[in-house]
RNA sequence: GGCUGCGUAGCUCAACUGGAUAGAGCACUUGACUACGAAUCAAGAGGUUUCAGGUUCGAAUCCUGACGCGGUCACCA
């Protein structure tokens, strides 16, 4: 059977051409979905074709109609508004379609196309826990894998760790300063928890430090010497923080010391540094096995951080890069519209870029994927720009196939999160927190009452991180969104639940009918308007998945099932089935059900969002 | 300031990439459970798509400008 969208295409071609003797080869056909008003599934556009047809677009849609008509058997009927041609399908293509390939294990996804890709995500620093946006990272990365994987995609998931640097250092010395021997253990916080509070510990301290030493001679003398008119007292100390972390801080210079002896390999350092990066990942596999992520491979940055310098000698060699007079390295991109860049600095070490540079090539190296994508905040959009050009001119096998998933940040309703002011929201509080709140909701319902304990617990848990997860996927990823979290999650409406709830009843109707024959089905040949929309709607799964891989955008399919919970909770109210009144529209509705029930919890599953059996 | 992204109902988001009367949910008003599950359904109200021009059969979408809000402009990561 030819695809609809293609046979309707080629027909109207072939219409053009019989109707108006002209070429419409080239010409693009504008097909849509028939907007729920009119009558018909698919509409085809007549406005661009008027110049071709030379005709008005009322009489190209109404001769065009009455020729799709007459030569396919699918089109059955057709309907004009202005230049709207709507077309109508045959009932007996929807119910073959359901009753023979809706059916298939595996409905939706694409036959394998021996392409792999590496999807990078979350990738946090160890210093602190994770937080709202490496929850929304975490998802968007996720689904996002899960999706290409769908599309046919050999998926691998990676993040890199930023294991080392000045943020873990001020951990590390602040719990060896004032720790007093204390663990996760002995306190019973969560490791990651845990080594958090000792680097907000390290700031307290340091800004007790700072303002202290504001208040000497010295402090007042740089006061006078620098100050500027726009600025008050308050705000120049602001300004001047990190110079003062950098020259006069004993804190400072404590934690400076501590990233040298790291660097150079001190045993006890080392010790420690390991120690705490052990307790953080403890503590990060945890809420990662709670959020259901998995990685394939995890890369360090304490590891992979001098990469790349290979990579720059060959661009060297390559000419693409030039060295200057003290010897840093740069590439000059300005004819790319983007600027210089550094990749070396004078004294022959390596920064970010170069760093990138060397992982991507190490990711190369590991997998063999010709396609890398990289969950990364759009705050970062320049950087991909940058990377992803140099990559190219060193014409790397792989250069063709990278993406930036770029993501906006998340918001609270009071502005951007801010680990200074305390806005920070925690990932482990706020999944605690939705769960706690679709326990609430439960104890309002009866209807998994005659369930044990522990059962009910995971129905709970299901549902809300449903709607977490939910929330935040249907946002698509370009876009920054709002993020309440004094504002009780939603668990009706366009939520997870819903979807959820759309799930259980087909299943719930599939329980009450036993084990039943089927095969009556077949029988059933004049459709409910509500019928027709849920399988047509099932016919575009397969299309929407490739279209939402195409534009890495998983919102696409957290929309399609919620429109189609929609349609299934509609049919639901509209049309009975177990009492149905012929054994035909029985079979036939449970079958619907089943297809329904299986593409929502395929396509709630690329979401990284789990069906309950009940709820 | 340069570059860049965004601005849609009171709020959170859509709009099939230029197509029909701009759609959903939340909140608000009203109706539907002795029915296969009411975490549901049905109905109402809510809009000058920030503003001003332009392109064309047709603009939330493309172009120009203004206003507003982000991001980014290191030999940091």
């Amino acid at each position: 059977m030819t695809a609809l969208p293609e046979l309707i295409e080629t027909g109207v071609r072939n219409g053009l051409e019989t109707l108006y003797g002209v070429d419409a080869s080239g010409q693009d056909i504008t097909l849509q979905s028939t907007r729920k008003e009119f009558e018909g599934e698919y509409t085809v556009v007549t406005f661009p074709l008027t110049r071709l047809a030379r005709k008005k677009p009322e009489q190209i849609g109404e001769e065009l109609g009455q020729y799709l008509r007459d030569n396919f058997a699918e089109i059955k009927d057709y309907n004009v508004i202005k230049g709207f041609l709507n077309l109508v399908i045959d009932d007996a293509v929807w119910t073959r379609f359901l009753l023979e390939q809706a059916g298939e294990p595996g409905f939706g996804r694409s036959p394998d196309r021996g392409e792999r890709v590496v999807v990078e995500f979350a990738s946090p620093n160890t210093n602190k826990p994770l937080h709202l946006g490496h929850v929304r990272n975490i998802l968007l990365g996720w689904a996002t894998s899960q999706l290409l994987d769908a599309a046919g995609f050999d998926v691998k998931t990676v993040q890199i760790i930023n294991d080392r640097g000045i943020a873990i250092c001020k951990s590390m010395l602040a719990w060896e300063r004032f720790g007093k021997g204390a663990t996760p253990k002995s306190t019973g916080v969560k490791p990651d928890h845990f080594v958090g509070e000792y680097y907000v510990l390290f700031e307290t301290r340091f800004q007790e430090e700072y303002r202290a030493w504001q208040q000497s001679e010295d402090a007042q003398v740089i006061y006078e010497d620098r100050k500027k008119k726009e600025l008050s007292e308050k705000e120049f100390w602001k300004s001047y923080k990190n110079t003062y972390f950098n020259t006069h801080s004993e804190l400072g210079a404590a934690a400076k010391e501590m990233l040298l002896k790291w660097e150079d390999g001190d045993v006890e350092t080392v010790a420690l540094w390991n120690r705490m990066n052990g307790w953080v990942y403890e503590g990060f596999d945890e809420t990662y096995e709670r959020m259901g992520v998995r990685f394939d491979k995890l890369y360090y940055e304490s590891q992979t951080y001098l990469l790349g310098k290979d990579m720059v000698d060959a661009g060297l060699d390559k000419g693409v890069f030039y060295r200057k007079e003290d010897g840093s390295v740069f590439v000059d991109l300005t004819d790319a519209k983007l600027d210089q860049k550094a990749l070396l600095r004078a004294d022959g070490t390596s920064l970010y870029i170069t760093q990138d540079l060397g992982t991507a090539r190490l990711r190369y190296d590991d997998f063999g994927a010709t396609r890398m994508v990289y969950t990364v905040a759009d705050e970062q959009n320049y950087h991909f720009q940058v990377l992803f050009e140099i990559l190219k001119r060193l014409e790397e096998p792989y250069a063709d196939g990278l993406y930036h998933l770029s993501y906006g940040m998340v918001d609270l309703p009071s502005g951007r999160m801010k680990s200074r002011e305390g806005t920070v929201v925690d990932a482990d509080d706020l999944m605690d927190e939705v769960i706690q709140e679709a326990y609430q909701s439960s104890l309002e319902r009866e209807s998994t009452s005659d369930l044990s304990e522990e059962e009910r617990r995971e129905i709970i848990r299901k549902v809300g991180m449903a709607a977490l997860k939910f929330q935040i996927i249907k946002v698509g990823p370009q876009k920054r969104m709002v993020f309440d979290p004094k504002e009780s999650v939603d668990l009706q409406g366009q939520t997870g639940p819903y979807v959820q709830n759309a799930f259980v009843r087909t299943r719930a109707v599939w329980r009450k009918a036993g084990s039943p024959d089927l095969s009556a089905a077949a029988g059933y040949t004049a459709l409910e308007p509500t019928e027709r929309e849920l399988i047509s709607q099932l016919y575009s799964y397969p299309t929407l998945l490739r279209d939402a891989a195409e534009n890495y955008d998983p919102s696409l399919v957290a929309m399609y099932c919620y429109e189609l919970a929609k349609n299934l909770h509609k049919f639901w109210h509209d049309v009975s089935i177990l009492n149905a009144g012929s054994e035909a529209a029985t079979a036939f509705r449970l079958r619907l059900c089943q297809s329904v029930g299986n593409v929502l919890e395929s396509g709630m599953g690329i979401l990284g969002i789990e069906m309950p059996e009940r709820m």
